[in-house]
DNA sequence: AGCACGCCGACT
DNA sequence: GTCGGCGTGCTC
């Protein structure tokens, strides 16, 4: 006598208690329930339905010993995941510290996920039940329902007007009054934008103040995403629900775009240009390796410009050839429509997109794309890392440096790491590739755990421009208080009649950075975070980055009182009008987080700067990298200096590739390319390595830093965060942490190199009303160690006294918060 | 996290 | 006497 026994992976359990559950597969769902297919579970004491999935299949011999609940029923016909996936899930669940579920969710989209929820019915006819129930709240749910069949707990809650989290069905439940059942729909989640019109009533009805002012935003708009009118008007939405509700607006869904690049091209078998000496050594090192069928990684460390993209692409051909799958991974910020249409254009419809700009709708189907193998290459962001390929043979990771590969949501892990797993696992390659590889993977190509190929020449007559650095102290004593000296302006004037274009990076958005009152000192911060407010010229408001927040800026100072409140520092909006003034008959562009909400705001204005529509571009991190404008041949830095001195060990690292990157968007072409940076510490080295692409300089003394300081790849870091309401609680929730790490760590772990570095409120001690800690750990990455840290985090989390506070852990975060 | 069990105070 | 407060322990 035997039983078969599935393993569960179940959703929304918590991590200290999360394992795989034991789960009896009944005779009739013998050949449904297939490891890797969704299943709905009974769960609890409750017994309530729970989505999992199965990640493993066992028969249990002799009498079922324990009693074991069914499996309620099976929701894929055939498994969503892979024998890799199944295999890669634990993995990640003790890597990143997260739930085996959690861990799941990363190799589906999110489109494709039900969510079981509760429904109530009245328990009887309608007249029995009424007579039977209370007065009031009770009364009204009963003629609620008298009118319908079951309807959903949250839509049941908010259309009688009963708080989310009210007991009232529950306890009328108990009083035998209504039924509840457990039903999963899909999700249908936010597939289309939602957008407002204004209806133009023929009289309107009274409005809120707050009304009034979203309404105006809408009259002057017309029609506008729900997105812009919360922003321009600094209502939250359920202003707009109002407005909606009282008959003055009306909601749509914007058009749906099945294909959001348009028509793909075939692909077009134009050949290659052909590569130079470097490129080809290049290209036949990595497909030597790729042939080998060892797996393993290469870096690929070309200058800016020097053609990495051509090289992929001979070798992506290659691979594509004995019919295996390739995936490129791109940070977030050059996943432009230039990038894909370059690969659109050589490959047609067999590339498949992966972006979190894409609906759940699209990301459905590109997933489906590359499942059922329409699409042999994935193009997209950290998350294309998991595309399911059955048979991959390349992974190309471009600007491997990059912060955006690392999640900073749970499941915190690193698309390099995930990459490299999935290497081992199919024997196929993966290239690191960058102009500023981070000093952790060129460490790794020193040591020659990676292979290392370079390009350090431009590709065709382009050379690496010239760089001139400004001392902004001198333009102070001239008078000069501008954001422009006088030397990067008579550049831009140049250039200008030249007929060329610029690019313009000034790392900070909004109009300026900094509010306060010149009579009493009064500095405007956010009533949430313990951060500064900023104030943006284009809806007249002060806001706060973190949470959202934000007020109509007014003169007045709400502490003094005295109409003395000013803006110092400065932004890409004030920038942008400075510029105006300068150089009145500029075309200029601004490009940053706001003036690039909507979806293909950036992506059209990238394509007229290109047709030449604008002379100068001036914008945040998004203008530094990846752009690829031949007529670009000046780039000017308004002020490296905010880069460089952040208090995390990896400052200087994102400094010099941020300014490295951005000097090198400057004469790609056929024309050279000058640029210019403005600071007020010339004399700083990152800067002057930056200006002369020095990669090789700053990496020996970046290393020897990192050596001496016990920094990564000398360690692994550890950081364990605290987020709680509560400050008293969260501070004495990371000392007893602390504590119960330090003894903990003494006692059992006296083999393991480990610093514990004391807690301390996180750098922006408070966000969305909600205290930060944390604390640091220096340690190796092994599995000894995750285990202590799971050891710990279950101990911590059974300790109810801490119950209001979080704890996560992020090994090897790209911020130390 | 939910949810049930269980043991003490203020109500009909 | 009972309803309901939240301390404690479990989830195949």
């Amino acid at each position: 006598m035997s039983v078969a026994v599935a393993k569960v992976a179940v959703e929304n359990t918590v991590y200290h208690f999360d394992k795989l559950f034991d789960y009896r597969i009944p005779t009739s769902l013998l050949s449904e329930a297939k490891e890797g297919c969704r299943v709905l579970v009974p769960f609890g004491t409750a017994n309530s339905k729970r989505q999992g999935m199965i990640l493993e299949r066992t028969e249990q011999e002799g009498e079922p010993d324990q009693k074991l609940k069914p499996i309620e029923s099976v929701l894929d016909k055939e498994p969503l995941l892979t024998p890799e996936a199944l295999q890669m899930i634990p993995w990640i669940g003790e890597h990143t510290f997260c739930t085996l579920f959690d861990a799941a969710r990363l190799f589906f989209p999110a489109g494709i996920l039900f969510q079981v929820s509760t429904e109530y019915l009245l328990a009887g006819p309608a007249g029995e039940i009424a007579a039977k129930a209370g007065e009031g709240e009770e009364a009204r749910i009963v003629a609620y329902l008298s009118r319908r069949r079951a309807v959903r707990r949250d839509k049941l809650l908010r259309d009688v007007g009963l708080a989310a989290d009210s007991s009232l069905p529950e306890r009328m439940l108990r009083k035998g009054l209504l039924q509840k059942n457990s039903v999963t729909f899909r999700k249908v989640g936010d597939a289309t934008r939602k957008m407002v019109r204004f209806t133009d009533p023929q009289e309107l009805p009274k409005l809120t103040p707050r009304q009034k002012c979203a309404l105006e935003v809408l009259r002057g708009a017309g029609c506008a995403s729900l997105k812009e009118i919360c922003y321009f008007s600094g209502v939250t939405p359920v202003v707009v629900d109002a407005l909606v509700k009282k008959g003055a607006a009306q909601y749509f869904d914007a058009e749906v775009y099945r294909n959001p690049y348009g028509d793909v091209p075939e692909g077009s078998s134009s050949p290659p240009a052909k590569l130079t000496a470097e490129q080809d050594e290049a290209y036949r090192n990595l497909y030597s390796q790729y042939r080998a069928g060892q797996g393993g990684v290469s870096l690929l460390y070309g200058v800016t410009g020097s053609g990495k993209t051509q090289v992929f692409m001979r070798l992506i051909d290659r691979v594509l050839e004995d019919g295996r799958g390739v995936i490129v991974m791109v940070p977030e910020i050059s996943l432009t429509p230039q990038t894909i249409s370059l690969f659109h254009a050589r490959y047609g419809a067999g590339v498949a997109v992966f972006h979190s700009g894409l609906s759940l709708g699209e990301r459905l189907d590109e997933w489906k794309r590359v499942r059922n193998g329409d699409a042999s290459i994935a193009v997209g962001t950290r998350s294309a890392v998991f595309a399911p390929f059955q048979n991959l043979g390349l992974i190309i990771m471009d600007e491997e440096q990059e912060g955006t590969y690392k999640s900073e949501s749970s499941p915190r892990y690193h698309a390099r790491e995930a990459a490299k797993y999935r290497c081992a696992y199919h024997k196929c390659l993966l290239v690191l590739a960058s102009a500023t590889p981070s000093v952790e993977s060129y460490y790794h190509a020193q040591a020659g755990r990676y292979t290392l190929n370079v390009l350090s020449e431009r590709y065709g007559s382009a050379h690496l421009p010239e760089v001139d650095v400004v001392d902004m102290n001198g333009e102070a004593e001239q008078g000069n208080a501008g954001i422009l000296s006088g030397f990067l302006a008579e550049s831009l004037r140049e250039n200008l009649r030249n007929g060329m274009q610029s690019i313009l990076l000034l790392n900070r958005r909004g109009y300026n950075t900094f509010v306060s009152c010149r009579s009493c000192g009064h500095v405007a911060t956010c009533p949430n975070c313990s951060i500064s407010l900023t104030y943006h010229a284009a809806n007249n408001r002060l806001m706060c980055h973190y949470c959202g927040y934000s007020v109509p800026f007014t003169r007045e100072c709400p502490n003094c009182r005295e109409e003395q409140m000013r803006y110092s520092g400065f932004g890409t909006q004030r920038a942008e009008q400075q510029l105006a003034e300068l150089l009145p008959e500029a075309r200029i562009l601004r490009l940053d987080a706001d003036s690039t909400m909507t979806r293909f705001a950036y992506d059209k204005k990238l394509k007229q700067f290109s047709e030449g529509a604008y002379d100068i571009i001036v914008g945040t991190q998004m203008v530094a990298k990846g752009l690829d404008f031949e007529n670009v041949t000046l780039v000017g830095v308004l002020s490296a200096d905010q880069s460089l001195y952040g208090d995390d060990f990896r400052s200087y690292e994102r400094a010099f590739d941020l300014l490295t990157q951005v000097v090198g968007r400057s004469g790609r072409g056929k024309f050279t390319g000058r640029a210019v940076i403005q600071t007020f510490t010339p004399e700083n080295d990152i800067i002057r390595l930056a200006a002369d692409q020095n990669y090789a300089e700053f990496y020996r003394r970046e290393i020897a830093l990192r050596k001496s300081l016990l920094y990564p790849p000398f360690s692994d870091i550890c950081v364990i965060g605290f987020v709680g309401r509560r400050e008293e609680k969260v501070r004495a929730a990371s000392e007893a942490f602390f504590t119960l790490l330090c003894t903990t760590a003494r006692d059992d772990y006296a083999d393991q190199p480990l610093r514990v570095l004391s807690p301390s409120p996180a750098l922006v001690g408070r966000v969305s009303n909600r205290y930060r800690y944390k604390l640091i750990l220096k340690c190796r990455d092994n599995k000894r160690i995750r285990r202590m840290i799971s050891d710990l985090l279950i101990r911590f989390s059974s300790d109810r006294s801490y119950s209001d506070v979080t704890v996560f852990p992020d090994m090897n975060p790209e911020t130390i918060l």
